[in-house]
DNA sequence: AGTTCTCCATACGCCACCGTACGGGAAGTC
DNA sequence: GACTTCCCGTACGGTGGCGTATGGAGAACT
């Protein structure tokens, strides 16, 4: 999922990469959507992950720039949240979706209200610091090369870090 | 396209929609690229009218609005952008989505510098800005719930139009 | 030692879609 | 009026994927 989207978890070509058969796969799951329900349950429990990691940086401030760092240089496709996004109308992705990024924004939100923005305020920023994190993933997915490189990469960082400080 | 992405696509069900069959299409197109392709060339041509649109407007301020607003009100959809980034490795959509977004980039970072941006500010600041509009495109196709409603509507996008106001 | 349970491979039918072959009618052309 | 060109429909083969049926080898239990 993470490499190339929901299509590609497709039963005959994994097991195939796996070097078995579907006879092995319909034993340990259902269906083909039982296996992506379990790669969500995944991916949920790495979002709670990150996000305790994430709280145990004392200092608000520090805090959200280590999640912009985090969002510009962690493993690639790291978050599969743009590929849920566009997969959002399958009947299994769309529950997870919602629920995780809800709870995201709500986690967002409650750090900007540390970093000394009002409640509304603070839901804002965390929807619009959000949907900078999925247009950078977006675009790192697809069109990396349009992105600033090297030393200019670092740059740009610093400049979402500055365009996203929350200012009370 | 629009409406449910590259993977809609399909010469068999677009057949059946129309009320005709296959052998009428493969005598207009040579096969389902060469129908993409035709589509892509007719966004080529929205998205060039879209910024001469634009381009009418005078004062440069009102004119970066005029695009956010477009980002949030214009139809579903609309720019097919976030389908194309998602599908960026197929072998026609990745020339035509790196041709026209290097075009509008550059087309905003030419409007940053109408408002006293410096060259590099002014590029940094337009990528900026498309990664906001992606984002925004992005959820509103998958998850529209999670974008304010109603009267809240409309002072989110204020407050992105105030995010992303270029300041010098 | 026999039985049951676990895990997996082979084989099958089904569906959706792509692209091609071919035929035939309608419309224009000489 | 014969001929060609345009446009489209039907039929076919091929591919890739889903899910099921079934058998069988080995482990585990009794």
């Amino acid at each position: 999922m993470r490499e190339s989207g929901l299509g590609a978890i497709a039963v005959e070509p994994l097991a195939e990469r796996l070097g078995t058969t579907k006879g092995s796969f319909y034993w340990h799951f259902k269906d083909r959507d039982a296996l992506i329900h379990a790669a969500l349950e995944l991916w949920v429990e790495e979002s709670d992950a990150m996000m305790s990691a994430a709280a145990r940086i004392t200092d608000p401030a520090e805090r959200g720039r280590w999640l912009t760092e985090f969002a510009f240089t962690g493993p690639q496709g790291a978050d599969i949240s743009t590929t849920l996004l566009v997969n959002s109308t399958h009947p299994v992705v769309g529950p997870f979706l919602e629920r995780v990024t809800e709870q995201r924004i709500a986690w967002g939100a409650s750090l900007n209200e540390e970093l000394g923005l009002a409640p509304e305020a603070a839901r804002q920023h965390a929807l619009a610091a959000w949907m900078v994190a999925v247009g950078i993933a977006l675009v790192r997915r697809g069109a990396p090369q349009l992105l600033p490189q090297g030393d200019e990469s670092d740059a740009f960082k610093r400049y979402i870090m500055e365009l996203l400080r929350p200012r009370p």
